[in-house]
DNA sequence: ACCTGAACACCGTTCAAGT
DNA sequence: ACCTGAACACCGTTCAAGT
């Protein structure tokens, strides 16, 4: 029997499910096509074509992407947690954050936090301009955090010799530094505790 | 007359010609056969295939990038003033350290760099995994930062809307903020000012 | 050793033609 | 209103054939 009516819902599902799982790049209108059991060119119908299809899958992104609960007693300590929730939600959809970047709706996407990030940084006594780069400056190191880190997780050997030059130098005198750039991040702890240092040097700051 | 025999140098130059101006996207093997005046094939004897002609170019990208000297009295000035050096190197080649990130390079290309953050961070007083987790901050922080402002600044349009948010909410209590976030970054200026904040938070942070 | 064109399997997209 | 196949202009890559 013939397939149900093809809808633009349908499509969108189909066309996510595919972005999630191996990028943009194995999102082909033909691929799609086969996935859904139409010809390609019906989709066209539906969603115009491959760029608009993209710019969807982006904006249902950004609507998805909500509050997160800030937790804990001083400002700073909420903050931090704002940002791991962030990074934790990110994270669960890399290939989408990633195009909505590309597109430049990093900003739109980031309304809700922004709001309960201007609550915590207001209570902790910034206003105005120091206050705007303090939020600003934490949504930068989030999305900047997550894009870095996803980046590294595709790293395909770890480059030999890249140990042998610190303990050549500086070795001797630090080897437990030298043990930790030589082997891998600990992109939690790091996370953690550059977020930690940021903040605090955010709500501690001299003036401009 | 016919040209002169092609040579691996001028593929890998006009390739890196094109990536710099339009992007890895814009990098066709037939465009460039074109660019240099031979066919398509000529090409593949000379690098293989496309991927590894990207290969190379990150490879020429890591080993360009070289050390960033110091400035400054403390060791939370020095750590800054190399980050905005970094930060220029890489703004000034975006789309070949793009590239050298999504190949999950990065650390690599940062072994100089990471060994005057070495220094530093020692200076400070700093040691072992705590030493190691300042300067991959920094590292990050750098890295990120740069992806980030260079994907908001092929934003489209500043989508509307955003203003009268503001305005609505916070508007009254914080004109000023409320301003600040409606309108552009000023990226130079938040640049310095995190990267400031982190380090004085790296430096003075208390115990893991 | 180096270069070539023909050919293959893929793309996104358009369009006239169907129901 | 919705779907279709044919066709176009693009890809990267392989390969047998040239010099």
């Amino acid at each position: 029997m013939a397939r149900a009516a093809l809808t633009r819902e349908e499509v969108l599902q189909a066309a996510a499910a595919l972005v999630k799982q191996h990028g943009p790049a194995a999102l082909t209108m033909r691929k799609l096509a086969a996935e859904l059991g139409t010809a390609v060119t019906s989709i066209y119908w539906h969603v115009g074509n491959r760029e608009s299809l993209l710019d969807a899958l982006v904006a249902r992104t950004v609507a998805d992407l909500g509050v997160v609960a800030a937790r804990g007693r001083t400002p700073a300590e909420r903050i931090v947690s704002v940002a791991r929730g962030l990074r934790r939600d990110l994270r669960e959809r890399p290939h989408l954050v990633a195009m909505v970047h590309e597109r430049g709706l990093t900003e739109r996407m980031f309304l809700p936090v922004q709001r309960s990030l201007v609550h915590e940084v207001h209570a902790a006594g910034l206003r105005g301009a120091r206050a705007a780069d303090a939020v600003r400056a934490v949504q930068f190191h989030v999305v900047g955090f997550v894009l870095v880190e996803r980046n590294r997780e595709r790293a395909p050997v770890q480059s030999p010799g890249e140990q042998d030059l610190w303990d050549a130098e500086t070795g001797e005198q630090d080897p437990a530094l030298a043990r930790s750039l030589g082997g891998p991040v600990d992109a939690d702890r790091l996370f953690t505790r550059s977020t930690r240092a940021l903040v605090a040097g955010l709500l501690t700051a001299d003036a401009p």
